[in-house]
This record gives structure tokens, sequence and C-alpha cells, in this order.
DNA sequence: GCCAACGTTGGC
DNA sequence: GCCAACGTTGGC
């Protein structure tokens, strides 16, 4: 059985559409502890919903699948990325990614207004008040309900 | 180890 | 643009 799980990305800064035409991507630049200990725990074949925040219509757009498991960051090396952090090095590692491919993008897409309505997901961290997380857990109840609804 | 200051996230 | 919430930093 695959685990479920929730990326986060601002579509002006990358897209579902910029995963459509990737097709894979390594999910790099995340740089929350919580975060990153998720992407640890994944496995190949997980699935994972593409939510966009920070945009007129905050909601989920698609799903994705993990291709590849954790991997030391690259971008945590580079001074010139926007993600540079000099206390990551390629001997002790501080930041990893998985690798996602593109499945689906939704035809219109679940706004958080939408989720924020349906009992089931009420325990959603998505849905927590305060709550920042870029990459979070997703029952397998809270996917079935959504899928419903996109 | 405490905690104030600061920076970031992200909905509205 | 506002601002609440939260994580991180760094002085002590």
């Amino acid at each position: 059985m695959p685990n479920y799980w929730l990326f986060k990305s601002e579509p002006q800064s990358y897209s579902i559409d910029d995963l459509q035409r990737d097709g894979t991507t390594p999910w790099s630049g995340v740089r929350n502890y919580q975060a990153r200990n998720f992407m640890q725990a994944m496995s190949v074949g997980d699935e994972a919903f593409f939510y966009h925040s920070s945009c007129a219509v905050p909601g989920i757009v698609g799903v994705c699948l993990v291709v590849r498991t954790a991997y030391p960051d690259a971008t945590a090396f580079d001074s010139r990325s926007e993600y540079y952090d000099p206390k990551s090095s390629p001997e002790t590692p501080r930041w990893f990614n998985v690798d996602v491919k593109f499945l689906r993008a939704f035809s219109d897409v679940v706004p958080l207004t939408r989720l924020r309505e349906i009992a089931t997901l009420t325990n959603m961290p998505l849905l927590q008040r305060g709550q920042r997380l870029s990459v979070q857990p997703v029952r397998a109840t809270e996917w079935r309900a959504i899928l419903k609804l996109a």
C-alpha cells in the first residue's frame, strides 16, 4: 500500500503545469526539518497531491508520484542558489529531496475553501490554524475524499 | 536552557 | 498589503 502526501508550491515559483512540462523533478529547496523528515519517510510509489499556495485560488491542483527516495539536496551546496545553506555539505548533508513525477492535473482546482467544507478532512494538517508545513502526510480516507472532489 | 528578536509563510 | 502563527537564531 502506498502512502499519501501533499506538497505545497507557489505556482509563480513552480506550478503543476511546470511539473507536467518537466515530467519529473527533484523536490528541492525544502528547508524545514519536519518537512524534510516526511520526505525521508517516502517510498517509491507513494502518491502526493500538488497544492498551489499564495495565489488567487489556493488549493489542490493535481497528483504526482514519488519516483526516487530522499537523497541530498544539491541546491544547498550551491552558493549561487537561493536555497544555499553553508551548514549543509556533501559530506554531511542537512537537506534532502525526493524526485516526483507528474501524474495528473485536475480539470478544476479543488479550492482550500471547498476542502474546509468537508467533514472528513477537518483533521488534515493543511486545514489547521497557523500550520505552514510545505510537505505533509495525507490519510487514505482523506485521499479518497479529495479525489472525489476533483 | 531561556526567550526576545527576527524572518518567513500564507490566507485573506 | 496586513498580520497571525510559527520556526530559527543568538545573546545571556
